[in-house]
DNA sequence: TGGGCGGCTACCG
DNA sequence: GCGGTAGCCGCCC
């Protein structure tokens, strides 16, 4: 209450990000902009981290703009997200993310 | 009230 | 393609 946009902006994030199917990403300011708050990337990464580890929400097929995750590689928040990645068909191809589905092969 | 800090981005060299 | 810089915006001292 009260606040306002900022509740709502959350409101969508969360609602957008639980429509996100398996296999398919968003990055942060992408899906921001789709809750209808361009700019709001930050705010993204800033809710993201405050969802509980229970969460059924798809935080992990949340990137940013360079497809890449934005967390440090020896942090176990990047181990987490990759894991839960590849679980769903994706892959780090020169620490960048790709989708798997045998095109990485050619 | 003021300043610094992020799971970011876009731009520039 | 990569590092540095400047905007952006809510949150927490």
């Amino acid at each position: 209450m009260t606040n306002q946009p900022i509740d709502r902006f959350k409101s969508q994030v969360f609602h957008i990000l639980s429509e996100i199917p398996k296999g398919e990403c968003i990055a942060y300011g992408e899906l921001a902009k789709l809750a209808g708050f361009p700019g709001y990337a930050r705010q993204v990464g800033s809710l993201m981290k405050n969802l509980p580890n229970d969460t059924k929400l798809p935080w992990h097929r949340v990137i940013n703009a360079q497809r890449r995750i934005s967390f440090a590689e020896n942090t176990d928040g990047y181990l987490r997200q990759k894991e839960k990645l590849e679980k769903e068909g994706w892959v780090i191809v020169g620490s960048k993310l790709a989708f798997n589905k045998n095109l990485i092969k050619k």
